[in-house]
DNA sequence: ATCCGATTGTTACTAGCGGTAACAGGAATA
DNA sequence: TATTCCTGTTACCGCTAGTAACAATCGGAT
């Protein structure tokens, strides 16, 4: 039958295209990013043109491999901001979480975070919203729980906005320090991250011994 | 004299460097980030080889040229947080200051911030606080102004260097956001950053209407 | 005047990248 | 059996960063 046929056809190649996405993250998780398609048609023991076939262009390999992190981050994400305690702890959850994933495989996250924007800049780009780097998906994600969930006014679909990217690029920023110095354990991290977004550099004290003010 | 030859030697050589590096700012300028260095030879009116004695390799060429608007803006930062007005103040006036400058200079502001990282991965990196990429040489520079100025209590060092990395990541982020989508006048993405730092998420209501909590 | 050394510049090349065209074999269908 | 589709290959293109080797030029010392 045409269906079966198709569906059989279609099975194989996802199976194929999963097997290919495996190779690739071995070779990520290897080199880092920046590996070459060659490399991991090697890993996969095939050559450059099959990868070709399957994902479009080598940005579309990384989408197809992004997808998967940033699927698996995004629910762990909101799970924990869907916890039934209070604000403060369920920040502190979502910070834990994103840094304990950044933590567990720097590799497959410098990857993600540092897509080494293609040299053209004139590619079709036609993915959705899967396209976009993780960095600004988790950003909208995140407004649109703040904007769910939190009263914030006139304006407040604009701030909500605001502040899902900024707090994105402040975990971001300081994980990817931390990752790098290791200066303290991720809970003082996690509690040093919070204690500014609730307001520590309004209330902190001047230093007597500072300058001026 | 030796003496009267080295210096006027080193002179030609610094002037060359400078006319360099101005080529090499238009061409960025131009051409946004990954800018070939074929491009910078051909605006300057040479060849590669001769830019290759200049800097050793694009990386030295990247840091020479990001060092000139690094300074220019960490100075320009430093004023602003100097400024002899309360604390709320300086820092909308140091996050105007930032987002206009991006905002003036787009393109050489993505070169800086996204230098597209060598391949290879194993270069020497001799170059010592000035090769750091932008973000982090801001994280650090803010970190200092707030240990200096702000008491942190125990903890005090590392609470800053947290908070510098994080409020820079935070302006970045909602910056690149920012440029690209434009949702709203500079002066209101700085109200709603400085709102969000003042501790505006732990002290907004919940929304009536929402889910759960 | 002449030679020398350092500096500026060139051409021509390597190795590797992303990406593609053209072709070779195998399995199902008519 | 002949057709068609799919999988896989080799061999290439144009581009990049980076380098080796050679030519020209200019200032100073003999």
């Amino acid at each position: 039958m045409e269906t079966t046929h198709r569906e059989d056809r279609l099975s194989t190649t996802e199976r194929r295209r999963k097997e290919l996405l495996e190779a690739a993250e071995r070779v990520v998780l290897r080199d880092g990013p920046g590996a070459s398609m060659n490399a991991i048609a090697a890993e996969a023991g095939i050559t450059k043109p099959i990868l070709y076939r399957h994902f479009g262009d080598k940005g579309g390999l990384y989408r197809a491999l992004a997808v998967r992190h940033t699927d698996a981050l995004v629910d762990a994400l909101r799970a924990a901001l869907d916890a039934p305690t209070d604000r403060r702890e369920r920040v502190e959850a979502a910070l834990d979480t994103y840094l304990a994933a950044i933590e567990a495989r720097p590799q497959v996250y410098r990857f993600l975070m540092h897509p080494a924007e293609d040299p053209g800049g004139d590619r079709g780009f036609d993915v959705g919203q899967h396209a976009a780097p993780l960095l600004r998906r988790l950003g909208e994600e995140l407004a649109t729980v703040v904007a769910e969930r939190i009263e914030l006014g006139p304006e407040g679909e604009e701030r909500a906005r605001v502040w899902g990217h900024g707090i994105v690029g402040m975990m971001h920023a300081a994980g990817d320090w931390w990752l790098r110095e290791r200066p303290c354990p991720r809970e003082r991290l996690v509690r040093h991250l919070a204690d500014l977004l609730w307001g520590g550099l309004a209330t902190a004290e001047d230093r007597a011994d500072g300058p001026g003010l």
